[in-house]
DNA sequence: TATGAATGAGCTTTCATTCAT
DNA sequence: CATGAATGAAAGCTCATTCAT
């Protein structure tokens, strides 16, 4: 009789270590580490505090398994991409718009990875599962630009680390900034007509600088 | 006699301003507006700390006069580079070095604006100093495009905004989250090769780019 | 064996919020709002002081608890006076002297009605509660008083309100400036026969005004 | 040419003084002595900060001076009241009215009395002033009891003392705590109809506590 | 697994007071 | 006489963390 859920707050633990982690990523985007408040998010996850310790052992800790969450999805995006079936052109344009979608649809990711910068990377030193992913991107990306090259549609000398960092940084710096850059040029850059004339400009800056001319 | 400073310990009102907006730039720049500590910029600038508040009034307007003197300081800096006196390619690449060479003698710059942006540069908006200094940068970089274009060697329809954005975004993103990519990448990014590497690369990228082909 | 209290310092919440009630009432009546202080209350509850905080949320929330505890407790003891039943002059006389004796046994209710009203009273206008008790001491004292008139002992067209707030004044202004008093008329008005005078002269007026001539 | 005030504001000791001494009454008045501001009392007296402590050495010191300058007004004003020069009834009468019109063109003298006792009239101990004007008005008042019994319209036994401190005890008490009372009873007691019925009442008790029946 | 109660260290801010001129 | 600059002590309050069940 009294097998199964008798509560509805159901001791799922799986759950629970879910609900705190989503509500971690929106404290540590909102608030960088040092502005997180454990109570918000034991508030967020409607959880109790001590729970967050239970699963996670520290704030830091809880830090560090934000940061891992957040890499795991941006890289699994990333290899959904299929840049390698694609032409070479189309590709570098393709990851160059997926950046930017990516950006917009995940601000957390902006501000977690300036958080995680500001503590000069100390948690993600700890962590084994970062390193590991080591950003199959880059070989990808590596061998669309060799394949543009054979072709004769691409400059050669290209690093896709560097190529790589520019798009990102291309993206990031307007979006991470948006709200300064918005109060000094007193434009809005959010607007639609303006994100579409950014990503306008970031395909063109970056084709621009590949292909042969 | 009695001329001249009797004590090196000042009575020195503008002195003590000084040293306590130094100190705090360093406090902030190092760990965010949420993570800096009050007593930590009162023990750096070697005052009292109740002196803080005697001049600042509060933390977060302290932070305001930071962010203040840092814009107020780049700036001054972008006006002293005489890029209407030169040719454009030259003046182009010019504020390429500049922006690069800038962020890495003032890495303070960097976590300053993402924490700005972290709180929705609600510090800003209260500004009008930061608001009337609105970059005239951007008018500058207009009318170099113009002569370039008007001289054939550049491409047309170039928003100056856009590729200020660019050129910063090219640099900020390498410098601000180098520990993480170097994490990621297992490569020392702040090397001198690096950096010069990079440099070349981003000079590579933004005259790829505005140069006619 | 494990039943009842294995600890006397308890992890008992009712006790922890009284024990800082009580405490937080001494303190108040001793030094006024401003004048108390949150550390000495933790102290003499015996409490963390962060336990104040996680009860009663803010110094000024912890006093308006205060207020309400000793207006529940004053209310509670009109209402075992039994007027009603008593003759009118009797009735009367009870009040006067209940008035005086419970202004003597609990000196903090003077102290802490002095707070309130330099206050403004700004913390009883938030609270729901002491407006409830709306003192149904007055309905009782208006029942004498008929009662008194119809009778033919007592005069008519006496208010209760202004009758109640009289008793009280003649006590209160005695027993809460004391200390002026005694310095300025250079008597101790505090001797077992200077109280047995005060509260035969208080009767006296009391029953001189209402009693028919 | 340059003698007398070459400056507007001026070197006036005397004006300074007097300026500090109302800031202080008014600000002590409205916040006891621990919630008064040394801060406020300088900006309200529109004087440095400094020059209180020039002139009155303390906290402490100020406040006794308040109290001190406090209690010169009110014992002179008594003292041209002439109550010895008029029939007893009426002075009694006139005693009442213009310890009522008193309080309340005087609210200051209230609250600064509640917090000379709350700490237990240890300034007023200091004074050697207080102590000498040791209130005339009692001496004067037993004269005026004493005629009245003698003429056979007053009742005899009266002390001086208990009537003096019953008459300022019926409007101390509605007047000092008018926001508590005002809040329980849910009547403005401080309509010009409310003034005048507790003039009336007051009157009556005192009245009908002295007069022969 | 889950939770309410409890805590020590430390945070920003305030305050009366003093220094130097 | 008058003032701006400076300070030590402490205040109210917060925070990550742990205890006890």
């Amino acid at each position: 009789m009294t097998t199964m859920e008798t509560d509805t707050r159901a001791r799922d633990p799986q759950r629970s270590r879910a609900a705190i982690l989503k509500a971690a990523r929106e404290e540590f985007a909102a608030h960088g580490l040092a502005g997180a408040r454990i109570d918000r998010i034991a508030t967020r996850a409607d959880l109790n505090k001590r729970l967050i310790y239970y699963y996670f052992n520290s704030k830091d800790d809880l830090f560090l398994s934000v940061l891992e969450s957040v890499y795991t999805e941006i890289r699994s995006a990333e290899q959904r991409l299929r840049l390698l079936e694609m032409d070479p052109t189309d590709a570098v344009r393709r990851l160059v718009e997926f950046t930017w979608h990516y950006f917009i649809a995940h601000p957390e990711f902006l501000t977690l990875l300036a958080s995680a910068n500001l503590h000069h990377a100390r948690h993600l030193e700890r962590s084994t599962r970062v390193q590991e992913m080591n950003s199959p991107v880059i070989q990808t990306l590596g061998d669309v630009l060799e394949r543009g090259r054979k072709a004769g549609t691409f400059r050669g000398g290209v690093d896709p680390v560097q190529l790589y960092i520019s798009i990102a940084g291309l993206a990031y710096f307007y979006l991470s900034n948006k709200y300064t850059l918005s109060s000094i040029f007193g434009r809005d850059l959010m607007s639609p007509k303006a994100q579409a004339e950014r990503l306008g400009h970031m395909t063109d800056v970056i084709l621009g600088y590949v292909l042969r001319t």
